[in-house]
DNA sequence: AAAGATAACTTGACGGCGTTAACTTAACAA
DNA sequence: TTGTTAAGTTAACGCCGTCAAGTTATCTTT
């Protein structure tokens, strides 16, 4: 019960037990079953001590996906340095799909939900179009290179058309995994080749018909 | 405030007006900010007379849900006629793509929430693979007409595995619409683009290359 | 050393939520 | 006429997110 003078280290420290305890259940149970008195009591605090460190549960939300934007373009960021661009965007693929299908609680938060929770033009940290901190500026910058190097087909010019294309087909995949994968009204066929598929689907409709091996 | 003994179709009628109230204020926003209270105040009876026809608010869901899909179904079925299996094929896709961007909320509630909500094996109504009741079982007829013309490129044997994949393309653009479609971190292209290009993406990669035009 | 200010909490409360239990009353059945 | 029952309502329970006010130990100032 001792209160005392925090050092920014020790206030840093709460932050974060904060944002853990509320990473944890929310994964464990989903974000709206979880509640502040939760949070609180996993960390030994009052409910409302979690309010001295963020605005309210939403701020909290908000913490955690911005944490996770981050994570997904470090965890994408090896896969810029494939030499060959056709490789580089099949690996991109399965590196998003890896990303959203291990962390599907927090690829739900990042992707899935209603848009007002994150409002991004309060994101001080990321950098939009930064392709070190922007998943989707990496995709775009890939379809760039490709696109220069004549790897499309001749009809498609738009490279944030393409980009979106590719996106929204993995996204697909992904998140019908993460919402109806264990529904057994449809026969699912294992999530991997699912994923193969589309990747390859999706390469087959866009890159040029000569070369479509890689 | 007389209480009188119902026919069935009195009884039918508060049945069908708490759904109707509880769908607009469920579309109007969202499900977890609509009370029972507000539903029930909008349809002019006390909070707990929706206890009376509902076991619970997740019930109201499902209910909801049960007749969407049937409606979803439903909308397709003309589609079914259409001789061209290319055809059908492609204009299944736009069918799927137009119900799912024009009831947003309604999409949202079918396809990207968690599956806990509506456990399939309590629908009696919708009878699961009737191509009349099951969109799914809409588009695998379909995939499998495909199959035996021999539209399909060689390599690809399953005709649940190319359903899904389809699907998944199709329901990626749609869902990133719903979730992102507001959110200018990204310079979207519009959403009937983006669809085109899907449903052509998905057939060049997935017919046979001779003949992809249709 | 004493006094005041402040950081870091906790306690208590507010209004609203989903839901249940108990009550009310009009219509029906015996 | 007298129950029984259908169709509600009222009141309450235990949660929830959040705020205002109170409480202390520490730091700062004199």
């Amino acid at each position: 019960m001792p209160p005392k003078h925090k050092t920014a280290d020790e206030r840093l420290q709460l932050h974060t037990s904060i944002l853990d305890a509320a990473r944890e259940l929310f994964i464990e149970r989903g974000v709206e079953a979880t509640t502040m008195r939760e949070i609180a009591k996993r960390i030994g605090y009052s409910p409302t001590a979690l309010y001295l460190h963020f605005k309210d549960k939403d701020d909290i939300l908000r913490a955690l996906c911005e944490t996770d934007f981050l994570a997904l373009a470090a965890g994408l960021q090896s896969i810029m340095g494939i030499p060959d661009v056709r490789q580089r965007l099949s690996m991109l693929c399965d590196g998003y799909a890896e990303f959203a299908l291990s962390h599907p609680n927090h690829y739900r938060l990042m992707f899935m939900t209603p848009q007002p929770v994150i409002d991004k033009t309060e994101l001080k940290m990321i950098h939009r179009g930064n392709p070190e901190q922007d998943a989707y500026a990496q995709l775009k910058s890939i379809v760039q290179d490709a696109f220069e190097g004549g790897h499309f087909r001749p009809e498609l010019t738009n490279v944030d058309l393409i980009s979106q294309t590719l996106w929204a087909g993995i996204h697909g995949a992904c998140s019908l995994q993460i919402s109806k994968g264990n529904d057994d009204w449809v026969e699912w066929r294992p999530i991997s080749e699912r994923i193969q598929m589309m990747r390859e689907t999706l390469m087959i409709g866009i890159l040029r018909p000569d070369q479509t091996k890689m």
